[in-house]
DNA sequence: AATGAATGAGACTTCATTCAT
DNA sequence: AATGAATGAAGTCTCATTCAT
């Protein structure tokens, strides 16, 4: 009585939602998200109305499934970089913003929709924002209180700057035409100098 | 027939002027860029369509005023704090950065204007908010340069971590519901440290 | 400094959002609620979508509007027809029945939108038409009460029956092609004597 | 490969569009016509948009299925009603009415869609409840017969005076809170008066 | 200078229906 | 028989901007 959905079926389905939500990353990373309209995705993606709103409730639902999941992206690449960085604290600590920068040096239009076209977008992706940047915060934080170096009621606060120096230099430099652009390498290791100095730890 | 402009006449244009710029500074604050309609602006401040019209090209163009003179005000106050704090360079720009913080703490809605909707706008309000970023980075230059050169000179990209410290930091805080919010004078004092040291003044 | 409103202007407003009421009455009761989409509305009045949105916060509101202007009218004219019966009851009686089909035949589109369309539309459009019919079934109550014939606690059911017995028998003559429809006089005639009767006026 | 349709096979596929039908009439019943939508009718009744389009030929399809279902229901009720009111005409006359308001007391849901629902819905559906109420006529005719030619043959107009009484009272009284309703019966007994008296046969 | 009525492009979204599996 | 993904036409409504007065 019930036929089930076959294997290939569900694949199907999954492959129309991420070709729907890469789609929509790429527009909104772009045009930013009041610019990029629902029939603008839809017509870069081959897809249909009735479709996009099978896949997603509604607009506001996939700017938050393209924050999430390049939030999740990365904080994985995160926590690679500090893995691999060893035992000491300052290594890490500079392995994950220049990780960070590099990151989003490689992934322009994404970056743009955390850092440029995610505020001010009402508070359900306010708050996605937040947990995406309270992440990175955090971080910095467990690696600052290993250092010892600060009053621990004020790391927070230290943490912030710290995620914040970061987002306005890649800010900076998206802004910047292309061609115009300063190597992301060298980006990287200013950034992470004036944050490793910032937290007094060289 | 034809009246001419009487100095009374025109200082009633230019309060009916303020008036709109006012009002917008205080829905775009509280509401943001997309949220703020030009009706809501016009019933909020008494005026009319027309006059909106008559005084602002359209609705960019009052959200590029708001945001000039929230910009000039802050120059103002930097300026005045950076002389107030003698000859001291360091001095100097430890009170640049608290003034910085101080100064958008007592004014949240115009911060929110600056740090959180002016983002993703489209370029000629890029183009402003990047004006002003770059002044405040310029206060700090300023005071810099009279350290001498064993300092390297605060290029854009240090400016910009500098700035984006700030900037974080006080979005951050203007987040919190007001009575968890720490001491505006803390934040400033921690975030001109983490400053300071990251430029490598101290 | 606050032009006023010249008279003609209001005049020109008045006749606007005339024209859009009058024009959505005849689509209403051409092609009922569901099938009349704002566009043909604003189409057939030579109006734009902005300025029906104007005048009506909303489709439902039209329809109320409608509503309501036929509601008044048949009120108006029932009224007179009572007064012109004289103070015999039974007459006042006959001549509102009679008056209040003839009135329902002489404008078939807006005795459409009453008795056939405004049904299941929703609570607001719903208590609009509940006015309506329970201000003719109170017409009829209080000549009731003065033939003191039936049980004062009964006289509402037997209101209702009365109004019923009208809109159903408009209703069955409306849906008749026009060429094959009774003489609206006689319907009238037919209908008043079944209510009369039906009190045991007679 | 060709499997034949067992006795089994074809019980269930009659349970199913039952189930489909049953759950319609209840959101028919209950939102109406258009604010039931196919999506709610296949979730409710744990079914498939592929299903509901086997069994029927679309929404207006279900739509018309319930009306008629219930349409044969209510014919059965009143002439078992008849049936067993005696020889006596009137007595029968009365007990049609009575029935036909007590019925739809005890199933206001379907009574909704007859009586509330069913207009306006286009040409298909308005024969369909045309045919329902010209059956309830018909029945009371069958009696009046019998009465001789002393009265006149109720013809379609009389008939729907009497139907047009019954329904409005019932539509009055389902849309009264339950707890303040009158007792069915004796809404039942006033109406059976007022259309016994109105086609003079008391 | 000032008013506010007028415009219409276009955004978001729903839903009846089809069709490949 | 059954499923549910896919479609796209069409509906409602908002809002920046213009223009006659």
């Amino acid at each position: 009585m019930a036929y089930h959905t076959t294997p290939k079926m569900a694949k199907r389905k999954e492959a129309h939602r991420t070709k729907l939500l890469d789609t929509a990353m790429r527009l909104f990373g772009k045009h930013g998200y009041h610019a990029t309209t629902v029939p603008m995705i839809v017509k870069a993606s081959g897809s249909s109305t009735g479709s996009f709103y099978f896949y997603f409730r509604n607009k506001e639902d996939v700017f938050a499934a393209a924050l999430q999941r390049f939030g999740g992206r990365i904080a994985e690449a995160l926590n690679a970089a500090i893995g691999a960085a060893g035992d000491n604290p300052i290594r890490q600590m500079r392995a994950a913003v220049e990780q960070l920068v590099l990151f989003m040096a490689r992934n322009p239009n994404e970056a743009r929709i955390l850092i440029v076209e995610s505020s001010g977008l009402g508070p359900r992706l306010e708050q996605i924002r937040r947990g995406i940047v309270d992440s990175h915060a955090r971080s910095v934080e467990k690696a600052l209180s290993q250092l010892g170096s600060t009053l621990p009621r004020l790391d927070a606060l230290v943490a912030r700057c710290w995620v914040g120096s970061v987002y306005e230099s890649v800010y900076h430099w998206l802004e910047q035409p292309a061609d115009r652009r300063q190597a992301a390498k060298t980006v990287a290791s200013v950034v992470a100098q004036f944050n490793l100095r910032g937290v007094g730890a060289v």
